[in-house]
DNA sequence: TATGAAACTTGGATCGG
DNA sequence: CCGATCCAAGTTTCATA
């Protein structure tokens, strides 16, 4: 048996929410650097059986501290060249306001968010061309009652890159 | 022959760097909703052997459509429940401007654009404390000689949303 | 000391690449 | 055809009583 790693059957993951576990947090590292790496990879680095790190997973997916893999695509190769940020403000502030789930259909929204300062929401676009972002935009207003601010990304250094985590 | 399916070998993508072959989409889709998904899982749903499905994923690594794959993680899970966009702006417009290269080794940056509008970038950022967060902002002033306005978020409705593609 | 829960390992069947 | 995944025992450890 290996001696250079600790011994079998040691504490396992804690039951609270929280990730504190240091094998989990490899785990969850490791498949968030490689969604694809296969499970005999993943017990490799972090010292178990496949089994274990199978059962580990499984357990991370149903505590929904890993809501899901994605594939990240480069946005010019798939006609997603233009993205921009867009604050959005109700106009009647007295309204019921509700725009996170009235904007949910538009496909070209990747992220919203809901802000401190002088908007009320910031979201996150992807589309091909100028017409287009001119034209969600429009469709934005209308869905939602909002007034908009937009800022176009010129260029984009990085993105999605993994978090990182503690330990 | 089969007019319904392609012949193998016969004409695939096309050489060109852009995504205007509609089984590749169908490929591409399927991965960015769900990055372990089997070879087999794919084929079935674009209707090709496993083997096809296998070589246009390779191709589509090759040509950097597709530059890599992600586990999703819950924030709150790992510790990093509070996140904010922080807009920057050079102190001395005379120097050279290299702040994306200068900020890439604060692992807490998610993301970097340049932008039109009144800053130079904004940039996407994940801590855990209020605490974390003022310690970022200074060491992102100190690294890269810029002026901050950071506009913290509230609550993420969504994010990561896969890139809807045409067709 | 005895017992039960939780986690790891092993080995074999099945499926996927 | 090889490797990965899944599943069903058997074993160890730790925390109870």
């Amino acid at each position: 048996m290996s001696v250079l790693e600790d011994a079998p059957g040691d504490g396992g993951p804690r039951a609270g929410a929280h990730l504190d576990d240091p094998i989990d947090a490899k785990i969850v590292q490791e498949m968030s650097l490689d969604a694809r790496a296969t499970l005999s990879q993943v017990s490799q680095v972090v010292g178990l059986s496949v089994s274990a790190v199978q059962t580990r997973l499984r357990r991370l997916e149903a505590r929904g501290v890993i809501t899901g893999y994605r594939a990240i695509l480069d946005p010019e190769a798939v006609g997603k060249s233009l993205s921009a940020f867009i604050e959005i403000t109700p106009l009647d502030p007295s309204q019921p306001d509700n725009a996170p789930e009235l904007l949910e259909h538009l496909a070209e929204i990747e992220a919203c968010h809901s802000i401190a300062g002088d908007a009320s929401y910031i979201l996150f676009v992807r589309v091909a061309t100028p017409r287009d972002l001119e034209a969600l935009i429009r469709d934005i207003r209308l869905a939602a009652s909002v007034r908009t601010r937009t800022t176009v990304v010129l260029q984009t250094f990085y993105e999605n890159r993994p978090i990182s985590l503690p330990g």
